[in-house]
RNA sequence: GCUGGGAUGGCGAAAUUGGUAGACGCACUAGCCUUAGGAGCUAGCGGGGCAACCCAUUGGAGGUUCGAGUCCUCUUCCCAGCACCA
């Protein structure tokens, strides 16, 4: 009888829903694993065939975990405040928490077709005032230990969304939710301090067993950086001005000053050095242009850089003790160091860029020093070094867009034109003598300086090391006019003119071609010797970089890119901030015993866009009294955003109905960390928001990890058969529940696990899911072949299946589970029949993937209980071993056949065995072999 | 530009971590079965050969090794994140 999908899924699915038998419990005789999805936002489209690819992964190993006899928590809940759910209920003119309730009864239907284990017993849902009881819990723990604080500083507005964002909420320049630009606007915010614990998120982010790239975008958005603040005093004037740098040893090649429009200094008319200020109306016209300027538009505009210089202001360089200029540019920006810098033109392309501009002075500070590693010429470690002095010139044709190139026959050398520098000669002097000398070429002009380029090379005809420091030029020949060279010169070497993609590849010395680098960018950014640098000069530039700092009295400091989190939306649909503002005591947190601040039940809950709640007009909530003085006081009307709720839910799954605390000491103890988080996206928001919430939950006491997530598993998305995203718009959305309808939920469910690798984005295509539903189907008809004793001809392949399906699990490779579960099939299709015990251990290990049909199966083969109830089978690496008996005949690393031997043969016995293949044979043609390479098990490998 | 990850048949991919490249599945081709098939079965599916076998081959170029998809150097292209962060 063919396997009737329908009846028997829907068979099941009541059965577990009425016997639970995927109940969690804090068991302490046994291991635990928390198996944890990111939890769904239920939006109104309900689930697409790419949404529950986690879930699957996530039922596949927690199944099997259980039947490994581990107590289990994989639990499932509601992410459910916030814009998305709001906007939706705005459009379809219904309250945000019925239309939250409709699309979570959707949702909970369309996964119960799937088969999964969760126990539905400790469902959350962030918007249920029992839940979010404690997310106000843990802001008010906050402000209690000063990470909540109250902020006007100018912050990201969405005009269409008419709220503040968060920075992580915006996508470049734009609102992510909607694709508005976002504006500045100054609001009175609640902002957590989330940069307290920025050292400490990247610091434990090595202990984790996460993707890499995940971890590299958390360090990038953390963006640290180590450097100095230094101080620059204005000329005829009290107030300094302290720049940000990572490079202090650059100090001495600072040119110019430059500060934001943002800049204290510009926007406070308080701070009296403007007085001197003669083009003051050209620079406040900057200043208030550079404000209306969205980021967008101060990126786009190609990068070209911008600025106005402050006239009459001049800044003094304490190093060098210059006085230098002061601009304006919208080019450095006021949110990061300290909205101001130092510009090294010689030293950072954008001050380069800038200073080419505006006609400031470059002046080189750090000088490369390169090391030949390469050739005959590379540096010997630990032999004496003698130093040297020479130039070399980029000698560019009269006509051609060409350049010398000179080729050393004898020492097989490509270089540049090279020569030493006599005693009392200047390097420019030299260069000119050179070209004349070594090619007759007379008519040449030195059009640029590049500075000193320092190289350590071996100097074969000395057998010495040398220390090179050449002065380096760019030299035009205004015509061909050439004077005779001497014979002897002409023998050294040949004189060749090449493009600068041919010199790339001629050249050996890697200080030629940082020279020939220095054409195409003048900026060197690397570290290096220092030079010009006063005292400093002659230094390794890493080395001095703290000297420097300290010479000027300036101070190391660590700065980040992440900002402080703003944690107002002057919207409805979010967690109410359980704060009163009091006209006597100011701020005043609402009680831990007065918590939940129930969110009020409201006819509109509009967002107003004058940057006040909606909440605001509900004059019977927000008149409160205050808890201090008994006064008349207003509460807080700005609620909490998305984010919120989800940065601790995995906590309240440990123990969800809790009234009097977060979750208990017990409990926590007992499940915590969540040992595999899976999910996609958000890795940066979700994942660094419950971070930190975690460590200060740590902090604090409550939670006994440093980390919430010890393990995270990436999800690959699934996109359309067309190849784009799954949307209503494209009308390329599949369902899983017409999928199901046909082919199944085993089917499905193997289909989804088979489609390549899990962290790969695939496109879905319904042609291949016949693949896994006959691969369902073959499986079902093969219980009438079940005999009662064991056929030994599968027994190996059985525990090799046991053995790899156990370890792919374990490490979500499930595509490659299910190809070892096809592999198996096949065999025993071939052999005819199998044993009942094998039959049973085999339906065991798909228990996880096809949870419905193998309990189907294992309830036919007698049995009364569940079979993801049952134990996991084991299997005996020896009967594996015994299989790989054939190994493999090689002639020079080339297969030529294969012989079939114990795995232990020894090397004679496999030597003779092959030589008598007649291919092998034929190829040693009598002679022996020169020798032998055999590894036991695997290949043997003759060279001839 | 920086950082991280990739590139293997017509397609999704696998490769015991340096040891038979292309497992497994899809699509395709031929045949069988069937009133019919978007069902099932058998065989084939890099190139050559009736065959045993031979040759080529993991984006490209070099290198290390008895042996390289895997390690090293250079290079091209693709994806993702960040991006005037000093």
């Amino acid at each position: 009888m063919a396997y009737d999908h329908k009846h028997i899924e829907k068979k099941w699915q009541e059965k577990w829903k009425k016997d639970e038998p995927y109940r969690s419990t804090e068991d302490t005789d046994k291991k635990k694993a928390y198996v944890l999805d990111m939890f769904p936002y239920p939006s109104g489209e309900g689930l697409h065939v790419g949404h529950p690819r986690g879930y699957i992964a996530t039922d596949i190993y927690s199944r099997m975990k259980r039947m490994q006899g581990y107590s289990v928590l994989h639990p499932m809940g509601w992410d459910a405040f916030g814009l998305p759910a709001e906007n939706y209920a705005l459009k379809n003119k219904v309250h945000p928490r019925v239309a939250v309730e409709k699309n979570i009864s959707n949702f909970k239907q369309q996964l119960a077709h799937i088969g999964f284990d969760y126990d539905w017993s400790r469902e959350i849902n962030t918007t249920d005032p029992a839940y979010y009881k404690w997310t106000q819990w843990i802001f008010l723990k906050m402000l209690e230990h000063k990470l909540a604080f109250q902020s006007n500083e100018p912050i990201n507005w969405c005009p269409s969304c008419k709220t503040g964002l968060a920075n992580e909420d915006l996508d470049g320049p734009v609102c992510e939710r909607c694709g508005t630009t976002v504006e500045k606007k100054s609001l009175p915010q609640w902002v957590l301090k989330i940069t307290d614990y920025a050292d400490r998120m990247l610091a434990d982010l090595d202990s984790l067993n996460w993707p890499e790239h995940i971890k590299e975008a958390q360090r990038n958005w953390i963006g640290r950086s180590e450097g100095a603040e230094i101080s620059f005093p204005i000329v005829g004037s009290e107030e300094t001005v302290t720049v940000f740098t990572t490079r202090p040893d650059t100090l001495y090649g600072a040119t110019y000053l430059v500060l934001a429009p943002e800049h204290r200094f510009l926007t406070d008319k308080n701070y009296g050095f403007t007085k001197s200020l003669i083009n003051a109306d050209d620079v406040r016209a900057y200043v208030a242009q550079a404000a209306t300027k969205t980021e967008i538009e101060r990126g786009a505009e190609g990068k070209e850089k911008t600025g106005v210089k402050l006239e009459g202001v001049r800044a003094l360089n304490p190093a060098t003790k210059e006085e230098i200029p002061i601009y304006v540019a919208d080019y450095v920006l006021g949110g990061y160091g300290t909205g101001a810098i130092m510009a090294v033109p010689a030293h950072d392309e954008r001050d380069y860029e800038f200073a080419k501009k505006f006609n400031i002075p470059v002046r080189n500070v750090v000088e490369p020093v390169l090391v030949q590693t390469t050739g005959s010429a590379a540096f010997r470690e630990n032999e004496p070094v003698q130093d040297s002095n020479g130039i070399i010139a980029i000698v560019k044709h009269w006509g051609d867009e060409k350049y010398m190139g000179l080729y050393w026959s004898k020492a097989e050398w490509g270089t540049l034109l090279t020569g030493g520098i006599d005693e009392g000669m200047a390097p420019e002097e030299t260069a000119l003598k050179e070209i004349r000398e070594e090619t007759g070429y007379t008519d040449a002009r030195i059009v640029e300086s590049f500075g000193t380029i320092h190289s350590k090379y071996y100097h074969a005809p000395k057998e010495l090391n040398r220390f090179g420091h050449a002065p380096t030029f760019y030299i035009e020949l205004k015509s061909d006019a050439r004077e005779e060279v001497s014979p002897e010169e002409l023998a050294k070497h040949e004189l060749h003119w090449l493009t600068k993609e041919e010199l790339k590849s001629f050249l050996t010395a890697t200080s030629h071609l940082q020279a020939l680098a220095f054409l195409d960018s003048h900026v060197y950014t690397g570290s290096g010797l220092l030079a010009n640098s006063g005292d400093f000069s002659g230094k390794d530039s890493e080395q001095a970089k703290w000297d420097i700092t300290q010479a000027v009295g300036g101070k190391r400091v660590t700065r980040y890119k992440l900002r402080d989190w703003v944690f107002s939306r002057q919207r409805y649909w979010g967690e109410p901030i359980p704060v009163i503002h009091c006209p006597k005591d100011g701020v005043v947190p609402v009680p831990y015993e007065d918590l939940p601040v129930v969110l009020p039940e409201v006819e509109s809950y509009e967002p107003t866009g004058t940057g006040e709640s909606p909440l605001a007009t509900i004059e019977s909530w927000v008149n409160t009294k205050c808890p201090k003085c008994g006064e008349p006081a207003k509460r807080e009307t700005n609620t909490m955003p998305q984010w919120a709720g989800s940065s601790w839910y995995y906590l309240r799954f440990m123990d969800p109905h809790d009234a009097t605390q977060l979750v208990s000491t017990k409990n926590e103890k007992y499940w915590a960390p969540v040992d595999v988080y899976v999910g996609g996206d958000h890795a940066v928001r979700h994942l660094i928001y419950a971070r930190f919430w975690h460590k200060f939950l740590y902090d604090i006491g409550v939670v006994s990890t440093q980390e919430p997530f010890a393990r995270l598993e990436f999800l690959g998305f699934i996109l359309a058969e067309d190849g784009r995203k799954m949307s209503k718009r494209y009308g390329n959305v599949i369902n899983p529940d017409d999928v199901i309808a046909e082919y199944g939920a085993d089917a499905f469910r193997i289909y989804e696990m088979f489609m390549g690798p899990f962290e790969n984005t695939t496109n879905w295509s319904t042609a291949s899911i016949a693949g896994t539903s006959r691969f369902v189907e073959r499986l079902w008809n093969l219980h009438e072949t079940v005999t009662d004793a064991p056929v030994p001809e599968l027994e190996p392949l059985l525990h090799r299946t046991i053995q790899k399906i156990g370890a792919d699990i374990e490490s979500f490779k499930f595509n490659t589970a299910v190809s070892q579960a096809m592999i198996f099939l096949n065999k025993i299709e071939e052999v005819g029949n199998i044993g009942k015990e094998q039959w049973r251990s085999f339906i065991c290990i798909l228990a996880p993937l096809a949870p419905h049909s193998t309990e189907e199966l294992w309830e036919l083969s007698g049995e009364t209980s569940s079979i993801h109830l049952a134990p996991w089978p084991s299997f005996d690496e020896k009967i594996i071993a015994a299989s790989h008996s054939e190994i493999v005949v090689q002639v020079n690393g080339k297969r030529r056949g294969s012989i079939t031997l114990p795995a232990d043969a020894v090397e004679e016995a496999a030597l003779a065995a092959a030589k008598a293949l007649p291919t092998i044979m034929a190829m040693l043609d009598g002679n022996e072999p020169k020798r032998v390479i055999y590894v036991p098990g695997r290949i043997i490998n003759l060279v001839v």
